[in-house]
DNA sequence: TACTAATATATGCTTATCCGTATATAAAGA
DNA sequence: TCTTTATATACGGATAAGCATATATTAGTA
């Protein structure tokens, strides 16, 4: 993991959206994150592909839900980037939003909170 | 200072590069940076235009001279940000050779070297 | 097997970004 | 004013990256 690798992969709005969530969180599925940011499908799977790919995120299927999680192998000096990038912005908007807006995400939105 | 401002600004490693030296060493002028990492002043000069433009850096002119300094403005959360991100990867390759690299730089090689 | 739901990926288009080379600009000194 | 030095910026080219829309793929159930 280089430094440039994690800063591009969180250089973009809607990929620093996902993983502040995951990092509040710890697991989140597709179906929520799309709900949450009130975003496509498409571009929520493209961007979580990215930050896959950037080792940043790993994920988990459970039947057709795939879930998110930091990556096992996440560096400590990374992690403690994304801890401090969270304190400093989650008064900030649209991460603000996005952990109300979270939190309002009705259960039955999906089966797969059932199991999370 | 928006996060991903941030991000995008660390996410080439010729800047990235630039702010790990300067954040090791206070104050650097162009000259300094340019031979520290071996790199053509035109791109090293395109690349701290760019974290000027961010509010990353900030600069001060002295003479013909340039110096780039952390912008005084940048967020509290912000320059922890680059702190951890120093103690993480100083060790690696590239900024091990351009700590290096920059304490070998003679002092007559420019005469700012003299001032600062 | 067919259908449904969740997610991943393809496509075509637009915009952004980085590069080396060339040169403009700013500052200093003769 | 002219020359030199340090730095900033312009230019053209190549590549990367983001987007919406469409659809392929995976998993589960009847």
């Amino acid at each position: 993991m280089s430094p440039e690798i994690l800063f591009r992969a969180l250089s973009d709005e809607t990929r620093l959206r996902c993983v502040m969530l995951v990092l509040q969180h710890g697991e989140l599925c597709v179906c929520k994150l799309t709900e949450a940011l009130n975003l496509s499908q498409p571009k929520i799977s493209r961007h979580l592909a990215t930050l896959k790919a950037a080792r940043v995120l790993q994920d988990r299927r459970e039947g057709v839900w795939v879930h998110y999680r930091l990556h096992a192998q996440l560096p400590a000096w990374a992690l403690t980037v994304l801890q401090q990038t969270l304190c400093g912005i989650q008064a900030q908007e649209p991460f603000l939003s996005d952990s109300l807006h979270l939190k309002n995400v009705p259960d039955n939105s999906s089966l797969c909170s059932i199991t999370e």
